[in-house]
This record gives structure tokens, sequence and C-alpha cells, in this order.
DNA sequence: TATGAATGAGGGTTCATTCAT
DNA sequence: TATGAATGAACCCTCATTCAT
């Protein structure tokens, strides 16, 4: 029930962005009245924040699964290529997942308290980078700035794929940012 | 006047985003009357779409008169100064461009037709790409998918620099941007 | 519920006219939220529609139902009476029929697709003076011409009498019309 | 001036109704300013109310003068002539005269202050009828009856012509209406 | 527990009226 | 005197939220 709440919402909050989206339609698309949605949810804001924590959730577990135990290179392969692959699996997800990066849950998250969360996924995964600083793969860089970099160009590139603006294959997009940024990334000096 | 209502509408839209923006606070920022709004801009969608394209043709004549009669390489150099000097000196707009970027803008932007032009955009930069491969200074890679990779990156370090999560300079992102994708482009073969 | 709001729009529009009447008030005089009304008609001009498109079927029906069968003599009598019974006793439509009669109903009647329901109107009934003509009982003249005249001259009457400028009984009211109008419309030459 | 600015309310109101002619509508159909308007008008009320009186003024100097020193037989032929002439040639008065007829000009007249102005007008015109019941021309019926019966008659036949739904000439709506209230009138036992 | 009808605050928009120029 | 830009009160309508059944 909860469930089926949480991807209608999913689905109708990617479709139209939070504002758009009524509480009626995804009470519809759900196949519930919208008094039991809110027997499981405080607030439409609430739902909101759970459809992104969950998804959020998920994906972070995959990615750390995806990059435990490998070597900096490795684990920077694997990174784009799980998130690659989660985007586009996940689609209705990165709707909602590219409107948040732009807006309020960076912004003023406290509604959504996911702000904390980002920063924690940054700093987490940024020591990729780190790691392979100091084992010296990489060049010296800004760690959270090169992982920036990385995932600000793969959610791009991958959003202009999605919405049909680039034909391009999701193996060519991880294939061109990997290519791209290992080749400025790697400390060819030694 | 009308230049007032449009700095007031694009600090409110900046602050709150297009649905919590409201019609009043601008008419208050702007030191004018809700009634003189609508003299000038027939609906509150249409004052947002307004702030948004005078902006967006700002930013691209600015990256045009810097780019034009460049090298590609000089050019490459030239967009990523001159983006993120526009965007640092444009918070504001900054702001609203981001949130743009992952909803409404490129999705179902009819209703701003701004989609065409962010087409176009991406098409003439790329051109810059386009003419470094044609040339052999760059690698044979998507020239729309690299544009987008760069755009991608630059977009969101910069973001995180101006929301306070990285301490960071403008001049450092530059480099940092110029410096992975730059090594990551050139066609070393040669 | 519905029946509710449908009753307090026809006082609060006869009082006040389309214009001067305000949802609020409607709401209220229904005993009902504003939102309530919503639910049932989806604006105030449709909500103005469904109250004189009711009554008008109904008056519609008192009438065939009085004038079927009858001779175009007596159905003649039967229209009369039943007109000023009907307006006798639905004063608050007869206010409102009145208005629409001298404006939008017919002129701009699209809004309300009522222009229609009045042509058809004029034409069934000025069919009994249609059958008349034919059968030697009235004189020939043009049908609907006279359907008007009728029509015309009972609400004008009738209209002054409920507004208290005439002091004169509703049964006055069909004798004078059918006794003026009668003796102008037999044909005493045979 | 005033009298440029008169025309253009007529014009307008009788295209658009009251509430719908907007006062920047008439000042742009009357080449004046807004304000220009406000110089001569205290309110788009009282612009409205001028208009009418003065075309109802018009008109019942009209009707007075073609009526003066003519039998009461007479008189009302001369009646139903004028006041079509009249309204043919003063069609969009004509508009706005029949909305009013069944609108706030009677009812909450206190508005216009016409309501005074009409009762005077019935009983001053029902006269006629009075004196031809006096002479023995016509029957005994309620003298203000027989006048609202004729002018009802009139104004709703004349106004479906109008409105091109009755083809019928002008001279026939007065043959029509004459004829047929005449015949009922005159008091043929003499 | 589930329903969905009812609520009503809130906001975009209009337009008669004013008043500085 | 004439202008017309500026004003802001007023109103229709939406939709998240509640609560009686």
């Amino acid at each position: 029930m909860k469930e089926r709440i949480l991807e209608a919402a999913e689905k109708v909050f990617s479709e139209k962005g939070f504002y758009e989206a009524k509480i009626t339609k995804i009470a519809e698309e759900a196949g519930v009245s919208v008094g039991t949605i809110y027997r499981f949810y405080r607030s439409k804001e609430e739902l909101y924040s759970e459809v992104i924590r969950k998804k959020l959730k998920e994906m972070e577990r995959e990615v750390e699964e995806a990059v435990e135990g490998k070597s900096p290179l490795e684990a920077l392969e694997a990174y784009v290529n799980t998130v690659v692959d989660f985007f586009s699996r996940e689609r209705d997800f990165f709707e909602i997942f590219m409107r948040e990066l732009g807006s309020s849950f960076i912004i003023d998250t406290e509604r959504f308290n996911l702000s904390d969360w980002y920063k924690d996924y940054v700093r987490k995964f940024s020591g990729i980078i780190e790691r392979g600083i100091a084992e010296g793969t990489f060049k010296e860089l800004d760690p959270e700035g090169v992982f920036l970099l990385i995932s600000g160009a793969l959610a791009n590139i991958d959003y202009f794929r999605l919405k049909g603006f680039l034909s391009i294959e999701p193996e060519e997009v991880k294939k061109l940012v990997l290519e791209v940024v290992l080749s400025g990334l790697l400390d060819n000096e030694r």
C-alpha cells in the first residue's frame, strides 16, 4: 500500500514536477483514496521527500556496492557505470533528481532535509578521487571538485540523451565521460 | 520601470522558484503595484520567461563575443572563463538557470519556448569542438556530448561553490575544468 | 446538495444579476463552501447556465403538457395560463429570464447555448398559431410574429405586476392578454 | 467632446453590455483619454445612466410630438410607428434598452434613477388608452396593462427582427401589432 | 482502517478610478 | 485642461488537507 503510493507518487512527480503534481492524481494512479495517502504521509511535501529519499538510498547502496573494495581507477569506472545504469532504469526518478539538483533540495532543503544527504554523498564518493591522488594515480586536484565535475557531466549528458536530444547510447555516455575525464585525471608524469 | 520589475522578478524567482514566488512579493520588491506588473507582462509566466530570455541572450552574446575568431582551444578556454564569470556576476539568474536546466525549460518548455533556444545554444557552441576535431586538435568524440560534458561539469561545480558547499575560487573552477577536460580532449597522438 | 446550490444560485442571480452575484454569496446562501460549488459546476458561468437551462426545461415541459392535444384556440389559452402561473411561482427565475431575454441569451448566447433552445421554443409554440391559421380559426398573420407578440406582451405586463408597479391580479393578466390578442387574432369573417 | 464620449459609450455599451464594456475601450472609441471621460462623468455608472437618459428623452420627445393633438386611435398608431422607427434608427440604444428593460433599470434602479422615468412614461402614454376608453373608442380594459401589452409586444418582435431571427420588415411589425391589438381593443359593440 | 466529499485560505488577474505631469 | 500610467481592492478558482461515515 505504502509502496503503491510511493510508486504512483514517483511517476506523477516525475511527469509533472512537485507543484503541478496533484494529490488526487497520485491517489488515482495508486488506486487508493487521498485519505489513505494522508494515513501514511503527513503532507505532499513529505511524500515527495520520501520518494527522493528512498531512491537516493537505493542509488547510494548500489553505488557503494559497485565501488567497494575496488582501486580508485576501477572504482571511478564502476561509479560511472552504476550511475548511468541506475538512471537508465529509473527514468522517473532521474527526472525528479535533475529538477532537485537545481532547486530546493540544495537550496532551502531544510524542507526535505536532503542537503545533508547530498553533502555526505559528495564527500563519500569524492573519497575515491582522494585515494587516487594519495596513491599517486590521479593528479593533485580538488577531490570534491573533480567528483562534482564527473557527476555534473554525467547527469547533463545523460539527461539530454533521455530527453531524446542526443542520439547516443548509454554505453557511449559512459565511454565518453570516462575517456575524457580519466585522460585528464591520470597522472601521466609517472 | 520595466527594468525594475524585471530585476525584482529575477531576485524573487531566484530565491523562491517559480511557484513560491508571489506576484505581490515581486511588486513590493520592485516598489510598484501589482497592476503595474501586468501593464508590462501579460502573466506571471511571461514575466518569468522574460527574465530567463533576457539573461540568456546576454549570456549568449557575451559568450559569442569571447569565442569569436579564436582557435578551438582558445575558444574553449574563453567559453569556460566567460560562463564562470557570467554566473559569478549573475547569481540570481544562475539559480533560476539551474532550476530550469533540470525542469520545464527542457521538458515542456513549449511554455517558454526556450527549448529551441537551448538546442541552438548547444549546437552553436559544440561547433567549437567540431572545429577542433576537424583541424586535428581534439580527439574524435561526439561534439555535442563533449559540450554537454563541459557545461554540465561547469554548472555543477560552480553551483556548489556559489552555495558555499565548496570553498574554491572561481578562478580555480575554471582551472580545474579546463585542466581535466582539455587533457582528455587534446589529441596527443599527433 | 447540487439542488441546494442551484436554488441558492437562482436566488442570488435573480437578486443581483450575473455580474453582481458573487460566488461566495451563493455558497453562503446554500450553506456550503465555495469549493463545493466547484465540485458540481465548472465555473460561475456554467452554474448560471444550469439555473436557466433547468427552469427553461421545466417551463417548456409544463407548457407542452398544457398545450398537448388541444385545439389552437384552447392551446393558446392554455399557453397564456401556464406561462403566467409558472412565472408567478418562479419569481426568481422570472427575474433572470427577463434579464436574459434582453441580453446575452439571445445575443451571444453561444456562451450558454440557449439561443438554439429559444429559437426552437419560438418555432415549436408558434406552431399553435400556424395550425389555427391552417384550420381557419386565426387570421393569416406571421405565426412567429404573433407568438412573439403574445409572449412579449405577457412577459412585460407580468413583470411590472411582479415588480409591484401594476396592481393587477395574475388572473387579470391572463384575461387581458387573451381578450385583446384573441379578438385580434380570430377570423371573424367566417 | 462630451457628445463624442456619449456616442462612443452608447456603441460600446450596446455591443458589450454594462459589465463587459471597458472604460478604456470607450475612451479609445471616442478618441479621448480615460481621464477626460472622468472629467465629464463621475463614474462608469453615471456614464451609462447618461446614455440611457439622453436617448430616453429623445424617444419621449419624438413620441410626444407624434402623438400630440391626435385622437386616441391615431395616437396609438403614431405611437407604434414612432417607436419602431426610433428603434430602427437607434439600434445601439435599442440593445441597451432591451437589456435594461429586464434588469437593473427596473429593479434596483435607484442606481440610475430611471425607474421613476419609466413609471412616468407608462403613465403618460397609457393616457392614450384612457382617453380612448373615455370617449368609447376602446374597450374598458386596464389602460396601463394595455400599454404594457403593446410596448412589450412591440419590443419583443422588433428585437427578434433586429437580431435577424425573424425576416420581417419594420413596416410589417407595425402592421402586425396594430392589426392584432386594435382589433382587440376597439369596441365593436358600438 | 479506508473513503472522498467538503473545506477555505490563498493567489493570479482585472479594471474602474486617481493624480502627477 | 487633457493625459494615461499607476493603483489596489475585489473576485474567481484551485487544491492540499480534514473528518464524518
